[in-house]
DNA sequence: TTAAATTCTTAATCTACATCAAGTGATTTT
DNA sequence: AAAATCACTTGATGTAGATTAAGAATTTAA
């Protein structure tokens, strides 16, 4: 994939599950006034996609485009559904990376009610270095649910007071 | 568990997972300030519990207790993962259940960036109607986020509109 | 290597929601 | 049935973060 290009638009129906073999992609969401809140990233390893679209065969409400250009790998629901039939071990597999997933949700949703902006993001620094110097600060800011405006200030805010 | 009795408390390490079978029990975080925010609400037939405390064996961040006089069904750690090994279709079972949960989250994580409180609460009465009359007003502002006051200015100011 | 586009910063003003306080009504407990 | 606790409401004031705007710095494309 190039930079900027997309995998999913709002309204299509995921097909595929999707690994990032290299490069960076982002799913995000958006709201009635028109400004998007980042979902997810992934880089190298990861795994990427709107789970109910795929699940259900429904409509997504997310886009997923690449943040850099990219290499993915991408697998079928059909595919999928074979190998869960059968690979048996792969059930299992699959719920490990699930209930990975889901734990970073629950976080993800404590945090946002329990810390300030700046807590949610000395977290995020501490979770995901690689992404704090790689990905741009308005991504992560949405990501956090700020604007990049108050993300700006926020940060040199921090370091003034060091 | 009569109302107001804990199942768990923070700092637990959580040794069995909870299948809900007569009243109602939530889950629930303190802030630092210590408020609390409820995490999650379950009635009969719905499964309650820290995944993560019950995957990995760490303390929790949360308490669970009951919200009304309550019946529950608990299962061990150990018993579950020798269901796993023992009944292959269980894997598939807990799959499906994961990856329920997995997409309610993502839609509050969306939620709470996109809509206002208000649309939040609409939301939430059509999702849960049940709910929203079952469960005491304080209770729902914390799952949606809000103070009881701001959730009470907020209900009045939705009935003089109509 | 320059133009265009994107990303980041700073400042003034605004707003959704929080906090504090105080009173009312409803439920539990004794 | 009284006392105590708990749940809900209302109003005044406070604040974290949004919005708008405009310029500076960086990156990308041609």
């Amino acid at each position: 994939m190039k930079r900027k290009q997309f995998l999913y638009q709002e309204g299509d129906v995921c097909k595929y599950t999707t690994f990032v073999n290299k490069g960076c992609l982002r799913t995000y969401a958006i709201d009635n006034n028109g400004t998007e809140h980042v979902f997810q990233f992934a880089t190298e390893g990861w795994w990427i996609g709107d789970i109910e679209s795929l699940k259900n065969q429904t409509p997504t409400m997310m886009n997923t485009d690449a943040l850099e250009d990219s290499e993915i790998i991408l697998i079928s629901k059909q595919d999928m559904d074979l190998l869960y039939q059968k690979v048996p071990k792969y059930e299992h597999f699959s719920r490990m990376i699930l209930e990975n997933a889901y734990i970073a949700h629950q976080q993800r949703i404590l945090h946002n009610v329990c810390f300030s902006a700046a807590e949610r993001y000395q977290y995020f620094v501490e979770k995901y270095p690689d992404w704090n110097v790689r990905i741009p600060q308005n991504q992560i800011a949405s990501y956090l649910g700020i604007t990049p405006e108050f993300f700006s200030k926020m940060k040199s805010q921090v370091f003034r007071e060091k």
